[in-house]
DNA sequence: GGTGCGATTGCA
DNA sequence: GCAATCGCACCA
């Protein structure tokens, strides 16, 4: 337990707002034996409302994306190609499908340097398993760290969603500028 | 009940 | 450039 631990708060606003403050923010995971596993979060991505072409909740509630429709706090973790997680933080009020896709985390311990949301999981040991539990539990929450300033907050476009139009162009990912951290092209706009 | 594919990764 | 690998969304 920290004091630092992010409140439910953190999470119940819009999307985007959410998405730029876990920048520097430190992802933490206690394992079955005890173990809390710590990261900064160096890149995110969000996906916002039952409009965005992009989100799994485009086309609705399903029980895959459940999670997304629920109020900001929890965890929405899917399995994607067969073989890799991802793992969201779910946002805003309940009824609006929003979710931030966590894609890299840079840590001193070599092992939790992720660049990219599947090799995140899987540094962080997370799978389905984790999909729904509440960020506020002793399980999966994210802590306080270190805000980052503007300056060093870079935008692009989301990678891997080419097909879903102008949603595509959005530019709704957000990253630690020029860390060697962050998964795909850095140069995007 | 059958089919197509993905918010990715690693290797040729 | 492309295979891996499977849950599930979607259609019948």
């Amino acid at each position: 337990m920290s004091e630092d631990r992010l409140p439910l708060a953190f999470y119940r606003r819009e999307a985007l707002d959410v998405a730029r403050d876990l920048l520097g923010r430190l992802l933490c995971r206690r394992l079955p034996d005890g173990t809390v596993l710590r990261g900064r979060l160096v890149e995110v991505e969000a996906y916002d409302g039952p409009t965005d072409r992009a989100s799994h909740a485009y086309r609705g509630l399903t029980r895959r994306n459940a999670p997304m429709f629920e109020a900001g706090g929890v965890a929405y973790v899917y399995l994607i190609y067969g073989m890799h997680h991802c793992v969201n933080v779910v946002t805003g009020d309940a009824g609006h499908p929003a979710a931030i896709l966590l894609r890299a985390a840079e840590s001193p311990v070599a092992a939790l340097s992720a660049s990219g949301p599947g090799r995140l999981t899987r540094a962080f040991r997370i799978d389905r398993v984790l999909d729904g539990v509440p960020l506020t539990g002793d399980v999966l929450w994210v802590e306080r760290g270190q805000t980052v300033a503007d300056s060093s907050v870079k935008r692009t476009r989301r990678i891997g969603v080419g097909y879903a139009g102008s949603w595509a162009r959005r530019r709704y990912r957000f990253l630690l500028r020029d860390h060697p951290s962050v998964s795909g092209p850095r140069n995007l706009r």
